[in-house]
DNA sequence: TGGCGGTTTGGCTAAAATGCCAAACGTTTT
DNA sequence: AAAACGTTTGGCATTTTAGCCAAACCGCCA
């Protein structure tokens, strides 16, 4: 792992990491289907305002999403279009692992 | 955010974690290239071999390698071929992310 | 100006992740 | 059987992350 490479999966993390908590990929998620508020995210989220902010920036951070203020309202988006596939991946990594589960439960 | 949604996201969110660690993130490249034992992967990493033997285990219980003894050793290799268009989408949004960081510098 | 809705920031505590060393284990080799 | 090899586990110290409350901001309207 040289300097270079070890930059690049640095780099690579802070996007992936950004996605690795449940309210955050949850918000991607919503986002996904259409900008949202902060208040919006907020409620359907359910914890603390404060603590919704947070994970935003979080997100904003990695490049994931973008705000855009419009009236007393901060409106956050999807920036990037192949988070879809993404999230289909790690769908496929799971019915693969039900499948393993069921095949190693069944020979029992 | 009802219960059943929540047990979803937080199975989708461990997959998504086990990248979410430079080393990790390398060895599962590596993986991708082909098998590799636990030795292997300790000199490319260059981590403490309890180290990498941790790394592993965590991303073998998200179901995202298999192990199987072989000889002396024991031989990790990928198991959901999707990683690789994971990964690619993790690329296509760095590639995004800088692109703006050029035009916010250039703009300013 | 003063209060208000909407949001971020500071600060602090609790929980989780990381990484190393030492020790335990199972397989081979001598 | 002892020693060596390859790997996992336990344990512990350090760092990072999470989440809440309180406080600060900011633009807007009364």
């Amino acid at each position: 792992m040289n300097p270079e490479e070890s930059r690049k999966l640095k780099a690579q993390t802070q996007i992936i990491k950004a996605l690795s908590h449940p309210s955050r990929l949850f918000m991607v998620g919503e986002l996904s289907c259409g900008e949202r508020c902060v208040c919006e995210l907020t409620e359907l989220v359910g914890s603390d305002i404060s603590t919704v902010s947070k994970h935003l920036s979080v997100l904003k951070n990695a490049g994931i999403v973008q705000d855009e203020k419009r009236g007393s309202k901060i409106i956050y988006q999807l920036i990037a279009p192949c988070i879809a596939e993404l999230l289909q991946c790690v769908e496929s990594i799971m019915r693969l692992n039900a499948q393993r589960q069921l095949e190693l439960t069944g020979m029992k």
